[in-house]
Formats: C-alpha cells, structure tokens, sequence
RNA sequence: GGAGAGAUGGCCGAGUGGUCGAAGGCGCACGCCUGGAAAGUGUGUAGGCGGGCAACCGUCUCGAGGGUUCGAAUCCCUCUCUCUCCGCCA
C-alpha cells in the first residue's frame, strides 16, 4: 500500500511508475481525495478543540458554583454536536475511501526491473562469473524420460483417481516410498535453512484473519483464489503460503534496529483454489489444491532489502544445488510480478519428462508495500518509528521439487535414485521404485 | 459447552465522571557524581492524524466498536482476546 504522502510530492513518478505496470494514472484523483480529507480533519480538529476548551471552562465554572456561566458554556457546546457527528462521518468515511483506494494498487517496480506484459519478457539472471556451467547440469539420460505421475503411478506412490473419489481434481494420495521421499525433501530444505542460513523454524497456523491475508496482499483483491472455512459468525481462511502468518508475525508492532533482519522459515501444507487456472496443468500434481511447501520470509530496514534478496535467492538456489537439479532464475518483467513485488526471481527447475522449465520458486522483496497494510514498523537510528521491508521466497515447493527429483533421477526401468542429499532421510537407500 | 475474573504506556501497576496521555515503580537514554564502575542523584522517555519551513500548536487513542454526558480510562451496550475452575478432547 502506498503513502499518500509520497504520491502528493511524487505524482509524476507515481503515474510513470503505474505505467509500467500497465495501469493508467491514478494520482490526480488520489490527491484529491486526500485534499478533500484533511480539509474535514482540520475542521474537525478545530470544532473539538472549541468543545474541549469549553467543556472545561464549564467544569471550572461548576467548581465555582456559577451556575448561570455554565448553563451559557452548555448551550454553546450543545450547538456544535450536530457538526461534529457530520464531521466526524465524512471523515471517515473519507479516510475509508482512501484506504480502499490505495489497497487495490499493485506495488511499483524498482527502476532495474525489466519492462513488459508477461512471461515472454522476463530475462535470465546470472551474476558475473556465474553461467550455465556454475549450476548444476542437465541430466544425462539415453531414453525417453518419463513424467512424474507415470513415474509416480508406476510404482504405486501416486494416485490421483483415489484422491479425486475423497476430495475431487487437484488432490493427489502420495504412498510409500513416495510419501517418504516427499517427507524427506521437506525436512532436508528446512534443515538447510535453518542449521546453514540462519533462519528461525516456525510452526504457524494454517488458517488466519482476513486482517493477516489483507497485510500480505491476497485480500482484497485475490479472494477468489483462496479457502476459506467458516468461524463463529466470521471466517478464517486457508493460508495460500506460509508468507502470510511468518511476514504478519510482526504486525502491529514497533521493533528495534538491532533485531533486524528478522528470517523465518516454515514447512507447511498451502491451500489454493486454482479458480483461475481452469484447465492448466491438470495432468500430475504439478498445480494442486493443496501443497507443501518451505517458506522463507526476511524482515530488515529499508537499506538492507536489496542485499537481503540477492541473499535469499542464493538460499533458494542452494536447495537445487545440493539437489543436483539444474535451474534457471529468471528476474519477472514488470507485467509478470506479484501485487505486492518491487522485483521478484522465479527460479526454474528442468524437467525432463515435461522438457521444459517450470517454477519451483518465487523471491520477492515488497520494499514497506505489506508493512504498511499491517503497520509493521522499526526505530531508526534516530528513534523515530519507520516501515520495516519485507521480502518472502519458497525454499522451496516441495511437492514440485518432488517432481524435479523424480523426473532428473529417474532410471531407464522407472526407478529413482535418491540424490545423496536426501539419502540420510531416506535411511540411507540410494533408489526407490527398483 | 458451563461458571467466574480480567484487558491501562516497553514492562509492572494506580486511577469509579472534570484541569488524566494518565500517579508510582522497573526498564531505557542523557547529565551529575567517580580514577573508572556500582550505588546515589537530576532530567527525559507512546503512537497516529491535521496545521506549520521550524520551534511548536491542535486533535485522536487507556483491548475494539457504539451509546449516555457540556465533559468518559472511569457509567451503559455489543464484540474480540486472555486467564482460572468444571466438563469434553488429540
């Protein structure tokens, strides 16, 4: 969410910067909005302080049993309540138009994003000295590599037409030595990330207040592609990523310069209606309803943000390289980020049962965007309370990284071996399915 | 689910209609004291919004929202959350 503020002084770096995002100007109707509120605020504030002065001038005047002069103090109050009520409404309301306003406006891109309407336009990322041959390689297989399902289906690890019986498309039963191999990704990310990158473990709850899902961007505009079950008289939805309880762990609060960066990482379940996506992906357990996967979220001052997500995607990365996937990152055009995003990275796994690159995990930095929605802010060196940023990345999907392993370490006779990243999760064994 | 208690500043805690953004203590910051430190001592120490170049002024906030009143932390209503006991339960 933006300062109005900031737009006052910045219209035509507002306007620019919604441009690129292909949205048209916005900025003349905010500022007058805003013009229109604070013209209500200071007469508001005025008639209050009139009715403040007198009504303790009358509390004076009772002490000194001048009846007569407060009777006169009481009449004149009397007469600025209908006002003030009128005030105090369009206030606001004012201010609620405002807000409302501001919350449906994507975050704008950093200057260094590239420009363009979608996934066609996002560029490969490499740092210097980094290459293809940095990462790591493709796998070296002399016959037909086969998807994931009918790896998974073969063995009996995957079974969709079971899940779909209990709870319809999108599901997906994994057994066996599937559902180990899933388990053990999991716990090997969030070992990763916790024992070599410094990041907090958290157990969070999977169902939150629409206040947390509206500070991390999904509500108000993204409703329709969440769960939500019914609470009391209200509602409780189903998180979509763990982004939203680890970055609304610091809502509401004023925390100090020296606790900062703040990282959490969380292994949870994930739950998205797809209502968007209608046919997409409908084949394996590539798109689901529900997923797990290894968030991580840093919380860090405004001059540390940009550091702090070259940071994490080198934490995401770490994952497929200890994997020995080979993947690309891509930096998102300016068409294809996220609402809250100021730049994001996808990172892509090779699939070579799909031939092709698919997403395995998205690191963005929201600059103050979701610390505005959730107040969530930090004292500067001169005490003063500031916006913290934030910046959240999967580290990764485990259920596609269960795919990346499946298709990269599958045998000509359908079995699997286990990358040795994962064999002590795995008991040791150094193949499934064989 | 039943019964009860409670929610005040970074923390503890006073405050049942008027000058209370709020005593006192702790913590923290700065100063004095000291060779240095501790102890002692003095001062300061919430956030939002509006106005102002600024100093500053005004306003709102004592869980949230509404009401009564000239005036509410204090009275009334609704909600949320926390705690205790009983029941049930992974």
């Amino acid at each position: 969410m933006f300062d109005i503020k900031w737009i006052s002084a910045n219209p035509e770096a507002f306007d620019a910067a919604l441009a690129k995002r292909g949205q048209s100007p916005l900025s003349a109707s905010l500022i007058s909005l805003d013009e229109k509120r604070r013209a209500i605020v200071t007469e508001l504030n005025s008639v209050q302080e009139k009715r403040n002065t007198s009504s303790k001038q009358i509390g004076q005047a009772k002490a000194q049993k001048d009846e007569s002069r407060a009777a006169e103090l009481m009449a004149e109050v009397a007469g600025l309540k209908d006002r003030l009520a009128e005030l105090d409404a369009s206030e606001k309301a004012l201010t609620e138009e405002l807000r409302n306003a501001l919350s449906g406006i994507p975050n704008i891109p950093l200057v260094e994003v590239p420009e363009g309407v979608d996934e066609h336009d996002n560029q490969p990322y490499f740092r210097p000295n980094e290459s293809e041959a940095t990462r790591p390689a493709k796998p070296n297989l002399h016959f037909a590599p086969k998807e994931h399902y009918e790896l998974g289906e073969r063995m009996g690890g995957m079974d969709f037409e079971g899940a779909a019986k209990l709870s319809g498309s999108r599901f997906v039963i994994l057994k066996g030595q599937i559902a180990r191999l899933e388990r053990a990704i999991g716990q090997f990310m969030l070992d990763l990330h916790v024992n070599e990158h410094g990041y907090t473990e958290v157990q969070p709850p999977l169902m939150v207040r629409d206040e947390a899902l509206f500070g991390t961007n999904q509500l108000p505009k993204f409703e329709e592609d969440l769960f939500f079950v019914p609470h009391g008289d209200s509602r409780l939805g189903l998180i979509p990523t763990a982004e939203v309880p680890l970055t609304n762990l610091v809502r509401e609060s004023i925390l100090s310069e020296g606790e900062l960066p703040l990282r959490f990482t969380a292994l949870t379940p994930c739950f998205r209606s797809e209502a968007g996506s209608a046919g997409r992906d409908t084949r394996g357990m590539l798109r689901q309803h529900q997923f797990n996967k290894v968030e991580l979220v840093s919380i860090t001052t405004p001059e540390t943000s940009g550091d702090e997500h070259e940071r994490m995607l080198t934490c995401a990365e770490e994952v497929l390289k200890r994997l020995g996937i080979h993947y690309r990152v891509m930096t998102l055009c300016t068409g294809d980020m996220g609402f809250g995003a100021q730049k994001t990275y996808d990172i892509e796994a090779w699939l070579p049962g799909q031939n092709t690159y698919r997403e395995i995990s998205s690191v963005s930095v929201c600059g103050d965007f979701q610390a505005r929605r959730m107040d969530a802010r930090y004292r500067d060196a001169d005490g003063k309370p500031q916006f913290v940023h934030t910046l959240n990345g999967s580290g990764v999907a485990v259920g596609r990284a269960l795919i990346a392993v499946m298709e990269n370490y599958q045998n000509a006779d359908g079995s699997i071996s286990i990358p040795s990243a994962l064999q002590p999760y795995m008991g040791g064994i150094t193949k499934i399915g064989g």
